[in-house]
DNA sequence: TTAGGTGCAAAGCCTTTGCAGGGAG
DNA sequence: CTCCCTGCAAAGGCTTTGCACCTAA
């Protein structure tokens, strides 16, 4: 766990020095919240983090940095529809497919790696060129299920 | 075509009635430009067919019909994350799966029933319920790849 | 020293809500 | 005649931007 959250660190660090960016302690800060919560999360989420640490960063710095993890290939938006932008950290694994509890709200990730090329070859035959693919399953958890709130 | 417009009107009715609610001019309005469209678009895309009918119906009233026809099943949401809702006719065609152009933003969409199946098999392995599935693709359409822009 | 970063507040967008007047049942 | 609906404008909520001051390299 915390050996991958140091590799993380790293990626990121390769990624600023590369874009002649700077390592601030604000970015540092964010990233460790960020990857401590090792789930999707939204802005607000972090910032309020950030604040029971007692680190005032702005809100504006929170966005900024989460933009900047995603363009260095460490985050990912997702969009849920509950009018907010979620992120969740964009591990090697490759995996896009979304489990998300309509109950919870929490994300659960898997790969499905054969069904994505399946998918990938019907939008060809189309004449789309994929860049990127998300597949995203909405119902109940079996935590949630067996709850039957 | 107009054969299943009209029935989704007359599901539109009946749910009217049902739930004691009321047939207005807007609604009606409303409801023929989003079957029109025939495809997933977004409220103020709507707003200006409407206008360009020569119909003034405020902007308000055209969201609150979105959510009628989303109570009614006639409509279903999309979130990709371009900060605007879309829609999209829910029929029975059952179309969830989205081919987003990065470069145009143009929204195609296409069945693909056996991936999603296979999809939903994977989640419940993992103890999921799956109660909907959206599978959205990015990429370029073959316009925008042509174009070279 | 210099380009980039931070924080605050203001602005931008999409969407929802409050309210007075209007219309379907 | 009674609810429900409409339109406008204002308010809300999330995200981005402008700007002056600060800081990593």
């Amino acid at each position: 766990m915390n050996q991958s959250k140091q590799k993380v660190k790293e990626q990121f660090h390769r990624f600023l020095s590369k874009k002649r960016l700077k390592a601030t302690l604000q970015r540092s800060l964010i990233l460790d919240a960020f990857l401590d919560l090792d789930r999707s999360t939204h802005i607000d989420e972090l910032y309020l983090v950030l604040r029971g640490r007692h680190h005032h960063i702005g809100h504006a710095t929170v966005y900024r940095a989460l933009r900047l993890f995603i363009a260095a290939g460490i985050a990912r938006e997702i969009y849920l529809g509950d009018g907010l932008t979620r992120y969740q950290v964009d591990g090697q694994g490759q995996r896009r497919d979304y489990l998300v509890c309509n109950d919870c709200g929490t994300v659960t990730e898997f790969d499905n790696s054969s069904t994505e090329r399946h998918q990938d070859e019907a939008a060809r035959t189309m004449g789309f060129t994929v860049q990127s693919l998300k597949i995203e399953l909405r119902g109940l958890c079996s935590r949630c299920l067996t709850q039957q709130s």
